[in-house]
DNA sequence: TAGATTGTTAATCGATTAACAATC
DNA sequence: TAGATTGTTAATCGATTAACAATC
């Protein structure tokens, strides 16, 4: 078993991700055996003694005067956070985000598969984007419950945001990636994370007023 | 003068973002002239002394056995916030995602105006996007110069970032909405925002693989 | 008045940082 | 060995929640 720890908060989820970024993906940057929590924390802006709590919860152990295993941390992470795995997902709402969403690659290293998009403009419904195809979101209860899938994307208008929740969640979506501006108010038991783009002009609009 | 602290917490400046939007989009419901802090804290999952707390932060009161003016709450919210405001601002990286930005009608609200794009790729450049002129990255830092602009959304591959991220800032930019995975380095006194979009996955992984 | 709601102070909770002996 | 780095415990910091008198 790697996750010794019953439940890893937010929080450290998203360092953890971090880290596993940097240590994937160092462009340029020798591809060093070894790491310290100095050079994380430095290069992340994080504490050190954060990263190796961080890394020690998730069972790392790192050595004195030489630091952490990078190719065992990195692979440690992705077991933990699940993206050794394939998470099957539906798209639904296919405008302009949906749509980048759809064609942004990234995602797959991290297990993400969309295996179909909801829309209920039929002017869209029918083609493909980017490999996905797009269908009407008539289909979209029947679909999720035949294909088992658990993963959501919501990029829908706000305003029909809860409707279409409350279906995929009743065809069996245990966890929703929410785009739409909106709460969702959902079971007990069902993951919701927000993505509420605007919230961030709270802080540029209120930096650049003084 | 509006605004009493000297400096409002990035968590207070999202909340004050969350009250605005539920007191000035409430769909269907009656429109109140009233609102107490338990309709907005039962509304958005918040605690209602921290909703009081928030609001009285800048300077709203309410009254006892009332609750506070709802009109008043999104005013000063729009004020504190500097939503009343136009914020001038150029978008980096037509992509998928920068042209979603781009074509979004919904930050207009919040004062945001996109008054040009730059990409490198000439094929998309001298195009219009949603009204918004696609333009060359050449002459990014000269256009950011003469029209005064302080904000920049970044929506490039990450590996290209922080080198554009450089020419926004000598060119007078003083906040940036960065969406490209990777961390920026910027002089002290600017403004970065990170949307880092996949850290949601963090989250949704995990609770998928329990 | 009676009682719902406020504003504020105190208590709790969790996250971050500092200190330092143990390790390699 | 010497000293950089770790893991862990304690201290600090900030955010959230509880308590309650004041208000309308």
């Amino acid at each position: 078993m790697i996750c010794p720890d019953d439940h890893l908060r937010p929080l450290v989820l998203e360092r953890l991700m971090l880290y596993h970024r940097f240590l994937s993906e160092r462009g340029g940057r020798k591809a060093l055996a070894t790491v310290t929590s100095g050079q994380m924390a430095e290069a992340l802006d994080v504490d050190p003694t954060q990263v190796r709590k961080d890394l020690g919860s998730i069972g790392l152990r790192g050595r004195g005067r030489v630091g952490f295993n990078a190719t065992e941390v990195v692979n440690t992470i992705r077991q933990v956070l699940g993206f050794d795995r394939t998470h099957l997902a539906v798209l639904v709402g296919v405008g302009h985000l949906g749509g980048a969403l759809i064609a942004y690659r990234g995602f797959a290293r991290y297990g993400l598969r969309i295996v179909a998009a909801f829309d209920s403009d039929a002017s869209k419904t029918g083609q493909e984007l980017a490999g996905c195809p797009i269908r009407n979101t008539r289909g979209m209860t029947a679909f999720v419950r035949r294909h088992q899938i658990h993963l959501a994307i919501l990029s829908t208008p706000a305003d029909v945001a809860q409707r279409v929740a409350d279906r995929l969640v009743a065809a069996g979506v245990r966890a929703i990636w929410n785009f739409a501006p909106t709460r969702l108010a959902v079971p007990e038991g069902i993951c919701v994370r927000d993505e509420h783009i605007s919230l961030g002009l709270s802080q540029l609009a209120y930096r650049l007023s003084d």
